[in-house]
DNA sequence: ACAATACATTGACGATTGTCAATGTATTGT
DNA sequence: ACAATACATTGACAATCGTCAATGTATTGT
């Protein structure tokens, strides 16, 4: 669940949702998405090393460019965490006693 | 989309998204849910109104008690929100001139 | 070899966040 | 009316975060 947290961390910026909005279509490079975002470079790469380190992003490294694009998979997880085990609870939890509140 | 980033904000947290486990099978109260967590009565009240900004839990007042219920249409739309935006781009964005990066 | 380019790393800063102790506010039972 | 209960609010603190300027590191083209 830990897991959880920290990509819920790396989506909780608008920065980097646009982001990943722009790579969303198609694979881009550092510098194209500094040009969408009003960022200073190292901030980017900041963002970059955050999305990839949590796994929702692809990295390919092709001469001096660096080629971004979304992990599809490990979005569909995320996707997946929040209707298993928030909307519709598959883990029955044993629900510990319940106080009488009414 | 900056309600989508307060929304990832709320779900970025440990406590906040066992919290929402807990509540995600049946309506508690918050003494049940400080119950279940090492925390003090002011920390979950506080986790609880955040919960709530951001709309992913009901709240219904009996008395002195506050039962809290999960919001599933809210947690539906941050569903399609990765969906349709992050993994399937759906709105397929105007890609803005990539550059010729190899 | 050298300059230019694409990106990473470091260090610093203000801002935000999670937590708690102390205190406040309704509501219930006697 | 009074004590107890369930929860909210306030204020404080350490820790984390987003950002940038400065600098470092590969890689390419000449």
């Amino acid at each position: 669940m830990k897991e959880y947290v920290e990509i819920f961390k790396a989506l909780a910026d608008e920065n980097r949702l646009k982001i990943l909005q722009i790579i969303s279509g198609a694979e881009h490079c550092a510098c194209d998405i500094q040009d969408q975002l009003n960022l200073t470079q190292p901030t980017i790469s900041h963002h970059m090393k955050v999305l990839q380190q949590v796994g929702v992003v692809n990295v390919r490294k092709s001469g001096r460019w660096m080629h971004y694009s979304i992990n599809k998979e490990k979005l569909a997880l995320v996707w997946h965490f929040i209707n298993d085990n928030l909307v519709n609870n598959l883990n029955n939890n044993i629900v510990v006693s319940k106080k009488e509140c009414e």
